[in-house]
RNA sequence: GCCCCGAUAGCUCAGCUGGAUAGAGCAAUUGACUUCUAAUCAAUAGGUCGCAGGUUCGAAUCCUGCUCGGGGUGCCA
């Protein structure tokens, strides 16, 4: 039992013998601001004050009189309005780590009702190379299920897989129009990957021949308006003066966004242009946008050829995705892409329009909403079923299938919009039990603060990513330690590369963009991977050098003793590992837990600087700092674990 | 136009279901390696939490307005 939990179990008894719904004031008591205080504070006694009518002070010293804190804390005062300071008893404390010692769980309880999360995350679209976008889904989903697991829910995590998309159609256009048939033969992924590459640039190719013009134009148009507003007297009066200068403001942005993307499509225009082989292709395929487009129709409606295509294709695209999987260690129960849902598709239109709940508009059958403008579209008025429909049908299933208590959703903050309508949607439907979370997370910036791109402004490619991160990572390796072999070099720049990535992510709260950094990501110092790591592995050192046994350790432990204040403060540290993990799970955020590690990796370091375990005063000391030892060790390389870090012995 | 999100130290970010003197890392300055890994630690300095109001015992946190920035906005995902 965690702290926290066992004040609250405690504070609950006598709370609600004092208000109906003592809830509330429970999640006022809480981990001390400032170590000066305590270890927790109760704020609970102001809130009630004002309730009852009486002086929060007064208050106070009620419940402190009536709540059974003994045993759990040893000192408890009342401060300035009415706040309870708490102290944990140290008895309780050194029983608590004596607990944990022995726990494999390190004395983290499992919930007491456990649910079923389906968690559905990374979901990239196959055959289209994996790039920067990816990673926070990816990581993100992955931290949140290993925490549910590991306090005891059923996590099952599903990959959306996008593998019924237009991208399909684009390669069998490819196929049928541009295959190298040796290269095929040799190595089917990269000449996929070159048809997709190749279709997508005659694609865009002939889009930006189309669209320049019409940008130009509007460019024109823009400037012209500009001059005229430039132009125009002032007119005086304050607020039109501000509105006027607003508005030239807004133009001039605006401008400069146009001007930019028209010269993007220029730059694409020339690329081909400048390519004879490109250009000769371009003129002998002028529709090939909507042939493109056919081709997916086709797929979707059942041809022979284009289906036996694709059941050909996917298979090759997936092993070349999992290849990136494997390298970030990365696993998923279910990998249900879109495709599997593609059946059930119109039944999910029927069954909502026999239920009374869609409406024809413009041709399209659509579900309107209350609280949203625009309503979601599940069937276009081709015929064709969009997202929003694959996505119903995923509920559906996913009820049926695993009768789940939740689904989370990670995915990019942009989607929000979307997942409103799709959660209303589908309680509207009848799925009104489940609880339906979007996971929502900020893009990864560049260091200019726009989305992260090449220089060249295209995306940046996954694998590449790994490669320039292990590969930095292995410069600092060698550097660092240059007495090791390439061998151990080569497998530390994997453990702090990918993790030196992770741990950037996760660290982030997911709400917020952040700016991606190669030097700050595995940087030797700071909140980083690196750091976590090598307190583990410092761990490790001591362990070595005093030849302790953990087992035995574990095994028969002695008394933890307090000699320093660093080595208490370390104690509560690592007892509050069950809090840290009920915490990330309010609201999903794993960059709770990396917090929690970086603090205790802190405490660890000043430990490590103050209290020698090799030359501790006596045997029952050095034993007692062992056993804080061996418990950070475990704590942080099961916390990296949750997280998806791995750690090293040596480093 | 409408909707959503953001603005915290020079930089990158935590903190936001209201709590005590606003935190960390980096960068800067200073000190500590014959020592269990210095990939470390200790210390100094750095702030009108975008602006203006409001709510209250108490506001970075909640409400209103404004400024600036980002995103979304019926037939892409």
């Amino acid at each position: 039992m965690n702290p926290l939990s066992e004040i609250r179990a405690r504070f609950s008894t006598t709370l609600s013998g004092m208000v109906d719904d003592s809830d509330n004031l429970l999640s006022m008591i809480r981990p001390a601001g400032d170590s000066e205080f305590g270890d927790y504070q109760a704020n609970c006694a102001m809130p009630l004050g004002k309730q009852l009518g009486r002086s929060p002070r007064e208050i106070a010293s009620e419940i402190c009189e009536t709540v059974q804190l003994d045993g759990l804390c040893q000192k408890i005062e009342i401060a300035g309005p009415g706040f309870i300071n708490l102290t944990i008893d140290d008895d309780w404390l050194k029983s608590g780590l004596t607990a944990a010692l022995a726990d494999d769980r390190l004395g983290v309880d499992r919930v007491s009702k456990p649910k079923t999360f389906v968690i559905d995350y990374s979901s990239p679209n196959v055959a289209k190379p994996m790039h920067v976008g990816h990673v926070r889904s990816t990581f993100i989903g992955d931290a949140i299920s290993k925490v549910l697991r590991f306090v005891g829910h059923t996590a099952i995590s599903d990959n959306h897989l996008g593998d019924w998309g237009t991208q399909f159609g684009m390669i069998i256009y490819g196929y049928k129009h541009f295959l190298d048939e040796a290269a095929y033969r040799q190595e089917p992924v990269a000449e996929l990957g070159r048809l997709y590459k190749y279709v997508r640039k005659l694609m865009d190719y002939h889009a930006a021949v189309k669209r320049v013009p019409e940008l130009e134009a509007s460019l024109d148009e823009l400037k012209r308006k500009q001059a005229d507003l430039e132009s125009t007297d002032s007119p005086g009066d304050k607020k039109a003066e501000k509105q006027l200068k607003k508005q030239l403001r807004q133009l001039k942005t605006k401008i400069e966004d146009q001007a930019e993307a028209v010269a993007g499509l220029k730059a694409k225009i020339l690329e081909v242009d400048g390519d004879p082989d490109l250009v000769k292709d371009a003129l002998a395929h002028p529709n090939i946008n909507q042939n493109a487009q056919l081709e997916t129709a086709a797929l979707h409606e059942g041809d022979a050829t284009n289906q036996g295509l694709w059941e050909e294709f996917l298979p090759l695209c997936r092993q070349d995705m999992q290849k990136i999987y494997d390298r970030l260690d990365i696993k998923f129960d279910y990998e249900l892409g879109e495709s599997f849902y593609h059946s059930e598709l119109a039944n999910v239109v029927s069954d909502l329009t026999d239920k009374g709940f869609t409406k024809e508009s413009d041709g399209a059958i659509c579900v309107f909403l209350d609280n949203h403008n625009a309503p979601m579209i599940i069937q276009k008025r081709d015929g064709a079923y969009l997202y929003s429909t694959t996505d119903l049908a995923t509920i559906k299933y996913r009820m049926e299938k695993w009768n789940a208590d939740a689904c989370l959703y990670v995915v990019d903050h942009r989607q929000s919009e979307h997942f409103e309508k799709l959660f209303d949607v589908a309680r509207l439907w009848g799925f009104d039990e489940v609880e339906l979370a979007h996971v929502a997370f900020g893009t990864v910036m560049g260091p200019d603060g726009k989305p992260y791109k090449t220089r060249s402004g295209d995306t940046v490619g996954l694998s590449g990513l790994l490669d320039e991160a292990e590969s930095r990572a292995l410069e600092i390796a060698t550097s660092q330690n240059p007495e090791l072999t390439e061998e151990r070099h080569r497998e530390i720049a994997n453990v702090i590369g990918i993790g030196g990535l992770k741990y950037a992510d996760l660290s982030h709260n997911r709400g917020s963009d952040y700016e991606f950094n190669y030097e700050k990501m595995l940087a030797l110092r700071g909140n980083t991977a690196t750091y976590l790591q090598y307190s583990y592995a410092r761990v490790q050192g001591i362990l070595r050098r005093t030849e302790a046994d953990v087992d035995s350790i574990r095994a028969n432990p002695g008394e933890f003793l307090f000699e320093n204040e660093v080595e208490r403060q370390l104690g509560l540290k690592l007892i509050r590992f069950g809090e840290a993990l009920d915490e990330v799970l309010v609201e999903y955020k794993p960059n709770v837990l990396c917090n929690y590690l970086f603090e205790l990796s802190q405490l660890f370091a000043q430990f490590f600087d103050k209290c020698s375990v090799k030359d501790a005063n006596s045997e029952d000391l050095k034993q007692s700092r062992l056993q804080l030892c061996d418990l950070t060790a475990r704590t942080i390389r099961r916390g990296l674990e949750l997280l998806g870090i791995g750690v090293l012995d040596k480093m």
